[in-house]
DNA sequence: CTCGAAATTTACAGCGCTGGAATTTGCTTG
DNA sequence: CAAGCAAATTCCAGCGCTGTAAATTTCGAG
């Protein structure tokens, strides 16, 4: 089924080669030859078969962007990132879940079919980053987010200590003193929740609050639901804060409805900040103040390091860090 | 880079073919050769090459999914439904984003490489599925959503009309009398949209309410922030109502902060109802009863639907509808 | 006109794998 | 013990395309 490099050949009465240059624009191919090369592809409605091509050339042309899942708003706002990036440069971008576990994120490294995509985009939440390194095939990876430890492989992010020590200063300038932390994991804490924290902590400890372990509000589940839960149950026992640093936007929107369905406002009561900055936290009631990390730059530092080790680069593993910002809407205004 | 199946042929003293066999667990092999070639696999850490084996087989083992964007939650969590019933049949998911334009889904339909994919999952948003049907190459598609015209192409939705007549009888129900329509596109509609609004103006007839064109609050664009203006605006403008059926859960998140600003009460003044079950429904102040479509089986029977289009089934096109539901929550209870 | 360099085009050998036919091996059975 | 048959394995010919190198043509200078 199909029309074949040979067809348009025969029809043009050139060769398969010739075709081909055509194709790619290869320049040295004379405009006679070319436009009749053009109007046989025209007519026959030839498209290159891209297994033949890449099979040819050994490279796919395909990139993976690995994640937890799609359904979190901030990787859906990622994954767009990646893909504008990405098909910037020629590349396409696959999408692959790990659903946050740990075997899912091996099998992402591990990949037991070989050839698919030209190299990984991969953000961890389980892993670390030196057994990433380790677990490493023949496969260009570059890690997004996680951990600050220099490690052998690619890796852009922002700085999350100084952007958690940023929101949680902007509450203290609010005039807060009772600041809690919410949404990170009831269990293992991912590194991306731990950097937050930390960040957190030193703002408090800077302005000489001495953090109050029973003002951190973990979530059973790292989700908005989980976050009306943890902040909702805390709340229940008596705690009481009039901050509230929240580790992502879904996990302040959760927040938001544990602390309504209370009695609390916001932010009168309680000044809530968010990170992210995903699309719904500029509609909720009230809108949320969040750390906005330069997205399309982040994505465009990534896939550009990817692609040059795609290419064949091998020098030590880089380390970049992208910009954020602290947008200031009504939660914590 | 790679090894390659002759070379564990040879370690293993076989032929390149029983290799193959033994890798596709293909039936008739005999345990000792089967084990000692899997221990030369092992060995070599052999990992088949997708390429070669696509182009020997012609098949790439990929489902395209188009639509517009997954930063729309209900985009994001069909993209999950789809890949997990892709998985379940041995297929992995390339998603295509075409922005909602009209461009990017003819580029979709018309891609100018051909054996990326088997076939493609498509939810288009401006070209009618008649165009589509004409447009299409020799790639399998299945529609999903859209209009209800019979057509040559296979399509799984939920009746749209219906549900949307089953949100509108609810408020009714609830003594609501002033019911608004919120959120489809300000230009030209969509086939989605469409449905849904004739829906809900059947049930108004059917209670004899006279729709009234003044309670019908477009958005200027298809997004949350989009219909915080179309229904703040509407209300400025001294719309009343008593109830509003939103186009979608994201619509009725914006219809949320619109009449929040406003100071009318959800569902006190206002009864709100959404689309699409999103997981943010749950957790908004309040929860949004919504329109929850079976989406696990829609994507199940368009996936099903698809693969057997691949294996070579060219029966007429197939029509199916899903079953749906309506939740109830908060804002219309 | 002739010659060499540059421009254009072609031949050919795979890329790594699989389908199907052909061959060999291993058992049964009369 | 040979024939007969099924199971196991191998051979071979591509799938559609591209890289390399070699062949051919073109063109301007002398």
């Amino acid at each position: 089924m199909g029309v074949r490099l040979q067809d348009v050949a025969d029809l043009a009465g050139v060769s398969m080669k010739t075709v081909s240059n055509v194709v790619r624009n290869y320049e040295h191919v004379s405009p006679a030859t070319r436009e009749r090369v053009q109007e046989a592809i025209a007519e026959l409605g030839y498209r290159p078969n891209l297994m033949g091509r890449r099979l040819a050339t050994g490279r796919t042309g395909l990139l993976a962007l690995a994640f937890s899942n799609v359904t979190v708003p901030y990787f859906a706002e990622l994954s767009r990132a990646v893909s504008a990036a990405a098909g910037a440069l020629g590349y396409r971008v696959l999408l692959e879940e790990t659903d946050g576990t740990l075997a899912g994120e091996r099998a992402v490294i591990a990949s037991s079919e070989a050839g698919m995509v030209d190299g990984i985009l991969f953000q961890p939440s389980m892993m670390s980053s030196m057994e990433i390194s380790r677990h490493r095939g023949d496969l260009p990876i570059v890690i997004l987010g996680e951990g600050a430890a220099p490690l052998p492989v690619d890796r852009v992010m922002i700085d999350n200590v100084a952007a958690a020590r940023d929101a949680t200063k902007h509450l203290i300038a609010l005039g807060r003193s009772r600041i809690g932390f919410a949404g990170h994991e009831s269990g293992e804490l991912s590194a991306t929740s731990i950097q937050r924290m930390m960040g957190y902590q030193q703002a408090l400890e800077e302005h000489g609050i001495l953090p109050d372990p029973h003002l951190l509000f973990p979530s059973a589940e790292i989700s908005p639901s989980g976050a009306v839960q943890g902040v909702g149950a805390a709340l229940d026992a008596g705690a009481r804060v009039d901050g509230l640093v929240c580790r992502d936007d879904l996990a302040a929107i959760g927040a938001l409805r544990a602390l309504h369905e209370r009695g609390f406002r916001v932010p009168e009561d309680v000044a809530v900040t968010g990170w992210d900055n995903i699309e719904l936290s500029r509609v909720t009631f009230p809108s949320i103040t969040t750390i906005a990390p330069d997205l399309d730059r982040l994505a465009q530092r990534a896939v550009e390091m990817l692609v040059e080790r795609v290419g064949g680069f091998t020098g030590v593993g880089r380390h970049e860090l992208v910009d954020y910002e602290l947008l200031v809407r009504e939660s914590a205004p």
